[in-house]
DNA sequence: GAGCACTGC
């Protein structure tokens, strides 16, 4: 069992000013920062509130022991990197960017003075790319007091933060990065670590890097009620909406807010809540107060996305009906009412078939709490499951899978290899992916040229790392060098890499079909993209033209900033950017370069199989080759989604005339690559 | 003849 520290009061002199709070610590005996000094890592559970983010970091930078240290700190997401950085600088009194800083992908607000240094994950996962044992993060000692050799270098490893409010989701780099700060740790004697995590999994933690002390910080958050249904829900759509109805009408002023699986559900709920108002209102003798219904989800414009931030009516109460984006992504102060469905949609991939399918599962009991954390933020408050208690302790898994396990891991080997982990079976995961998973990419990135017959990088592949991109986009740019045509296949790869950019309502959908059809290129969803592109670009970056199309804007100029991140990278790599004009065949060859294990041929009508697995993919109605009157006989796609059907999203048709072969001769290097493993296999057999 | 939980480099 680790050990667990109790430093109750320690840092609940949150907003205080950290002077107050060091001399507190240096007073009292037992301090952090004295456990910081004995241990090269801990595990810090600091609850809602406690302000680990941006107390801890200043607290250690304020420590006699640390000066010349540089601390780093990571943050879930973007804006809590910033705004965190900004709060902290203030506090500091110094300017952002001076001796506080931070880094995200588009913005690097740090100098050579910057001694704290928040960042998102990815960022830090990037930096070992350049510095594998984070040197960065090193002390130099300017004395020669043997107790500075072996402290001043500081790594906050913040994994379960938003701002103050816990999160408890580990993405894939915080995955990764555990693994590499392993490593760093048992190499670096002068590297601190600290990782902050939510109660459920600091023992965890704790035994991954080996049984390292845990320390409790508690938080300042108001009682949650739990309420449970008493028998399983049927359809919690209409036991919700009941039970907001029950809420409104008979609870004190307050704020609801609803947890649905998505966009569909939001829409059902919110209509089925303005309609039994309206009955209740027309039926009723009795005054039925206001409410005024809300839907939030990310796919929502960002005007409709701000309502649910302004306050309601005098008099009147709010119902925000949400997916899990209000679970950790953003947060609304003044709800004392959650209702719970239970459910949550996820992406799942599945390797063999190389499919993604988004599909409902019933949340993890952290999820659940972290939603009914959400009623206590300004008050006590209320969360009403509906789902029984036998269901939340009995069926529901403690933890959300990790995001490691669930996914494509292509990036992740390149990252690895490029770290020079040569066998990434044994490379160190807490949960380690499906071995099947490692392998199926191992042979993906063999098959693109990234690695060699011993699973060494080749030269593409070092290259490749460089991008920010998944291998397959990063072929695609490379090979746009070589066959000419950068300019091209950089729009191209920009454009894959933001959400669709083609925009659908419901109520305007054959309008909007029609608007889509106008930038058809014949045979390529790939050109298509290009084209949209292309003529936006012609039209001077307007948004009011992307409106007159039904294109996103949002989407098209997140699309340019990655283009012009990517032009920058093409820079540092002295690729040159070259056009190919409307030569557009070439670009063709670059796409189909990249998707050699995403090849399939025609079977029957509209529909094909995958080239090596036989996995079935059809044609999407919305894709440029589906009205065409004929079927190419072989076709490349950028990803195989399930939803009704196996469907492939972005398909680019073989040229008739090309000489460029589809199916790649990796088919038969494949049960070449499969033989070995068996060999391998045996071979492990025989030396037991 | 049809879909979109949510991040991040």
């Amino acid at each position: 069992m680790p050990l667990i520290l109790k430093l109750n009061g320690l840092f609940n002199t949150f907003g205080a000013s950290s002077s107050v709070i060091i001399r507190v610590l240096t007073e009292d005996g037992c301090v952090v920062n004295q456990v910081v000094r004995e241990n090269q890592v801990i595990v810090v559970v600091g609850e809602t509130g406690s302000g680990k983010t941006t107390q801890l970091t200043q607290y250690l930078h304020e420590d006699v022991y640390t000066k010349g240290a540089i601390i780093g700190c990571t943050q879930p997401r973007r804006v809590a990197a910033m705004s965190v950085a900004k709060r902290v600088s203030e506090e500091m009194e110094t300017d952002l960017g001076d001796k506080v800083g931070y880094a995200i992908r588009f913005e690097d607000v740090t100098s050579p003075n910057t001694v704290i240094k928040y960042m998102t994950d990815g960022v830090l996962l990037r930096e070992t790319l350049k510095d594998a044992d984070l040197d960065k993060y090193r002390y130099a000692p300017s004395d020669s007091s043997q107790y500075f050799i072996f402290f001043g270098i500081f790594c906050t490893l913040d994994l379960f933060n938003l701002m103050d409010d816990g999160t408890h989701e580990r993405s894939l780099s915080t995955d990764v990065l555990f693994g590499i700060l392993k490593k760093v740790v048992s190499r670096r004697r002068d590297f601190k670590l600290i990782v902050t995590s939510a109660t459920l999994n600091a023992e965890k933690f704790s035994n991954f890097f080996g049984s390292v002390p845990i320390f409790h910080i508690p938080g300042r958050t108001f009682p949650v009620n739990i309420l449970y249904s008493q028998t399983p829900c049927e359809d919690y759509v209409e036991a919700a909406v009941k039970q907001a109805l029950t809420i409104h009408l008979t609870s004190p002023p307050g704020d609801i807010l609803i947890f649905m699986t998505g966009q569909d559900e939001i829409e059902a709920s919110c209509y089925a809540l303005a309609e039994r108002i309206q009955q209740l209102v027309s039926s009723s003798s009795r005054a039925v107060p206001e409410l005024s219904i809300l839907p939030i989800y990310s796919q929502l414009p960002a005007d409709l996305q701000a309502k649910i931030f302004q306050p309601a009516a005098a008099g009147a109460r709010k119902c925000i009906v949400a997916t899990n984006i209000a679970e950790t992504s953003l947060t609304v102060d003044g709800i004392l009412y959650v209702i719970d469905s239970g459910y949550g949609k996820m992406k799942v991939y599945n390797p063999r078939m190389g499919m993604d399918a988004l599909q409902v599962f019933p949340v993890s009991r952290a999820a659940a709490d972290q939603r009914a954390g959400r009623a206590g933020r300004t008050g006590p408050g209320t969360c009403y499951r509906l789902y029984t208690e036998s269901a939340y302790l009995n069926e529901m898994l403690p933890n959300p899978v990790p995001e490691i396990q669930r996914t494509n891991l292509g990036n992740v080997v390149l990252l690895l290899k490029s770290l020079r982990v040569d066998n990434l079976l044994d490379f160190d995961f807490m949960d380690p992916p499906p071995q099947e998973n490692i392998l199926n990419s191992m042979y993906q990135l063999w098959v693109l040229g990234a690695l060699n017959n011993v699973g060494g990088l080749t030269e593409i592949g070092w290259r490749m790392v460089e991008f920010p991109l998944d291998p397959p986009l990063a072929k695609m740019l490379l090979m746009g060098d070589r066959l000419r045509c950068t300019d091209e296949v950089l729009t191209i790869v920009s454009m894959l890499s933001v959400p669709s950019v083609f925009f659908r309502p419901k109520d305007r959908a054959e309008e909007s079909d029609a608007a889509r059809e106008k930038f058809f290129v014949p045979e390529s969803d790939h050109l298509t993209l290009l084209n949209v592109y292309q003529q936006w670009r012609v039209n001077q970056y307007r948004g009011d033209w992307c409106n007159d199309h039904f294109l996103h804007v949002k989407g098209l100029r997140k699309a340019r900033e990655v283009r012009s991140q990517l032009l920058d990278i093409l820079k540092t790599l002295q690729i040159p950017l070259v056009s190919c004009g409307m030569d557009w065949d070439v670009v063709r060859k670059a796409v189909c370069s990249a998707y050699f294990h995403n090849a399939a041929r025609l079977k029957g009508v509209g529909e094909y199989v995958n080239c090596r697995n036989g996995t079935p993919c059809h044609l999407h109605p919305s894709s440029a080759l589906y009205g065409l009157g004929y079927t190419p006989d072989h076709v490349v796609y950028h990803e195989l989604v399930l939803t009704t059907k196996e469907y492939m999203q972005c398909a680019t048709a073989k040229l008739h005339n090309s000489s460029v072969c589809l199916v790649h001769p990796s088919v038969t290097f494949l049960r070449e690559f499969e033989r070995r493993e068996r060999e391998r296999e045996r071979e492990k057999e025989r030396g037991r």
